[in-house]
DNA sequence: CAAATCATGTTGACAATGTCTACATTAGCT
DNA sequence: AGCTAATGTAGACATTGTCAACATGATTTG
């Protein structure tokens, strides 16, 4: 095997490791198919193979990071060992946070204007398949007595945006950067949590 | 006065105005120095004089922003007519989550993170003068007795983040979209408001 | 096994953009 | 009236996304 390939082998999973990489470090704005392109040592263009056009990449790291975020958040529930709803949606609520403190590449791409704006049927149905997930978590709490008199809708939007504002509000706003972060992520996760679904005094 | 002046007159004004519509419109991704100019009838350099790059011209939004959001947030606190620091702070998150939906250029323009990224002082003080008197506000609710014993900054956070994380999924993501908008605006502000800080039951 | 076909990578081109420099026009002050 | 600084223009350049034409090599097929 000659040293240089003509064929790299596997370009498609680096291109998306290495902008994974990129948005970590750089943030999403700085994203270039050049740059990745470059930095992996092919050509310019090479990236066209593999993905239509940048949009496409995007989209293709947001599916990625649905899937990542929905297996969190579900498998957190279920070990969680619990049947109780309200232990089951605070597990899941700290599995989600979690993961996206800990993955901030996919998280940014979930939350890409860009690829909200113009999401394929299948990206969408992926996602609406976690929010039914979530969902059900949350009529189950109310159910067992939560908020009882508040529309589902509102308790839904409600119980997402905690999690999801608080990660951006940490990883990429000014407003987070004044507010002290000297806790430790553990304990900060549980704590923001439980202020929306407190554990069952068991 | 001739019809066409060489001089715009205003242009520092009509550009942050023009900016704003199209990052309405298109969103902020989407906008372009060129575009601008082009729109408002100018040479694709002109912005150069009053913004001295993109990044620029994003962090006076910001700034512009921030002021605005400053402002609707503590106006509302004096106009609900209580001195009660859960009233007023409900008021102050309803002011906010108000103001984002109904300005989401600006909203998006202060959470962009390439303003947080590379934040002038001035800006940085800016928001920082803004977290405070939220930060004031909930402490008053603290002391008050709303969730005496969590850490001043989780809360904080916590209460930042609702009308944040809210403001954001209803505008720009899927997961906003997937979640059912067919209430009423003011109505589901009230609500989701009163689920950080319920109004005391006078 | 040979050859044909398709996937994958390269090169060169093009338009759009951000930004810089040199120049033009005008406003405002003295 | 004339000077100076502010404001706008024109042209240039590097970078980027994207496309078309071509090169290479893997895979299938006769």
């Amino acid at each position: 095997m000659p040293l240089t390939t003509y064929h790299h082998g596997n370009l498609s999973e680096a291109i998306l490791i290495k902008a994974a990489e990129i948005i970590d470090e750089q943030g999403i704005e700085a994203l270039s198919l050049r740059a990745i392109a470059r930095e992996i040592g092919v050509s310019h263009s090479a990236p066209n193979r593999h993905f239509a056009n940048k949009k496409a990449l995007l989209q293709a790291l947001a599916a990625k990071g649905w899937q990542e975020a929905r297996d969190a958040t579900l498998i957190a529930a279920d070990q969680c060992g619990s049947d109780n709803p309200h232990s089951r949606l605070n597990a899941m609520g700290r599995g989600y946070l979690r993961w996206a403190l800990n993955n901030r590449a996919l998280f940014r791409a979930i939350y890409h204007p860009d690829v909200s704006r113009q999401a394929s049927a299948k990206l969408r149905t992926a996602v609406e398949k976690f929010a039914d997930s979530v969902q059900r978590e949350i009529k189950a709490t109310q159910l067992d007595g939560r908020h009882a008199n508040v529309p589902l809708p509102v308790l839904t939007l409600f119980t997402n945006a905690v999690p999801t504002g608080a990660a951006m509000l940490i990883l990429d706003s000014i407003l987070g950067q004044t507010m002290s972060t000297e806790i430790e992520q553990e304990e900060l996760i549980a704590n923001i949590i439980d202020l929306i679904v407190p554990l069952p005094s068991s």
